[in-house]
DNA sequence: TTATTTTTTTAGACAAGTCTAAATATTTTT
DNA sequence: AAAAATATTTAGACTTGTCTAAAAAAATAA
């Protein structure tokens, strides 16, 4: 159907849409695709004679209803893999993004609805990224970030915005993890970190810049 | 590491060569690979500078231990993504081919060996093809065809040679699969078809053909 | 052992995707 | 609004893997 490397670009194209930009300029998604600004011209020309995207010379690109769906589909089968990974075969959160990257290339629908199911229908993947729904419809979590949190609220983690190994990391060294408790104890003002709480046990601080790329949600009064 | 391409050259090579083959013509490589002959002579090339196989211009070429080892690897990941989707996701027999195909390319060690433990260390595939074990044995089973059977013998099904979509539609429709019981009722000589009791019920005759690709062992009298 | 057929290789071309370097637009600064 | 800086595109080249058509080698037949 259509390439890897396809695929790769329409994927960029929508987390750069998700992440609230209409118009995906050249220079962002060569940046996104750890690519030259010159190869993605000539791919985008290819995407926008399929249909997949509509493409303004000099303006930047954005992704047709077509376009969308592919990159949603993608999209879907990286976090299906990723929970896979995590759920099924022990892998930590940290280590399942560059192997999903493969697997969310398999073509087949009827391997995708059996893992799905297998899964057990997951709506959120170990990141606590939504996973997107057979009909296209990607959740908008009711997660917000650390750095909105007030002194004394309880949280959850629910996830993270940075993906990168180095960040998980780092998260797992202090035992944070999804579903961690989080107690706000003080927020600094002169440099915006937060002393907390994890799980009623451990008490530390973590930088403004750490605590802008956790995901939380208020602890659920299951009464 | 090793390209798609490249990996599937020396998986049909491999086959080839456990088929009974010492040295493998261009020719039916390329048959093999569904290609042209002046492609397959192009890669053997590209394999040979690459120590993966040796090569004699007009006389064909033979696996490397290095080319064999990443034939074996391809092999048992290939088998152990059929097993995954059988057992684990409910494929039948026939539809798990195409889609091992895709995955048995992914690169991950930590992925096959956690595979591997949660499937339960199988041996064997859903078609009864042995497994590559981990150190590149291949275990040679006590399989037989079933044109070799003799009158009264009691056989249990373990596996199949022919392994097309439309053979194995043939034998699900006769209710035939891996573990089904066989009595051998009379073989007939005209035509060396065999009339047989499939799982001590159904009656009917299969034709030498048929016979030929099905592999067979006798069953074990667990005491 | 020469002639014919078959197999294999070479030569040259093509498609996908990438790159560097140069040219052209656009935006920002003055 | 012209000059400078930045962003984007074009031109031409390279790699991987494929193909067709023609040439060369090997096997088979006469």
């Amino acid at each position: 159907m259509y390439s890897f490397t396809e695929e790769n670009y329409l994927k960029n194209i929508l987390k750069l849409h998700l992440g609230g930009t209409q118009v995906i300029s050249t220079n962002v998604l060569a940046e996104s695709m750890h690519t030259k600004a010159s190869s993605v011209t000539d791919m985008i020309k290819k995407l926008a004679v399929k249909k997949l995207l509509k493409y303004e010379p000099y303006r930047g690109c954005v992704l047709t209803n077509l376009g969308k769906s592919v990159a949603v589909t993608t999209l879907r089968k990286h976090r299906l893999w990723e929970t896979f990974l995590v759920n099924t075969l022990s892998f930590s959160w940290d280590e399942v993004h560059e192997v999903a990257e493969q697997l969310e290339h398999i073509q087949s629908d009827k391997l995708i609805s059996q893992l799905d199911a297998f899964l057990g229908f997951p709506t959120h993947d170990p990141h606590g990224d939504p996973i997107p729904q057979l009909d296209g419809k990607i959740a908008t979590s009711a997660f917000f970030t650390l750095d909105k949190a007030k002194s004394q609220n309880q949280l959850i983690v629910c996830g993270v915005l940075n993906h990168t190994t180095d960040f998980l990391k780092y998260l797992s060294k202090y035992g944070i993890q999804i579903g961690s408790h989080l107690s706000i104890l003080q927020i600094n003002a002169f440099d915006r970190s937060i002393d907390l709480l994890l799980n009623e046990k451990q008490q530390f601080n973590l930088s403004n810049e750490v605590v802008k790329n956790i995901l939380v949600q208020f602890i659920k009064q299951v009464a």
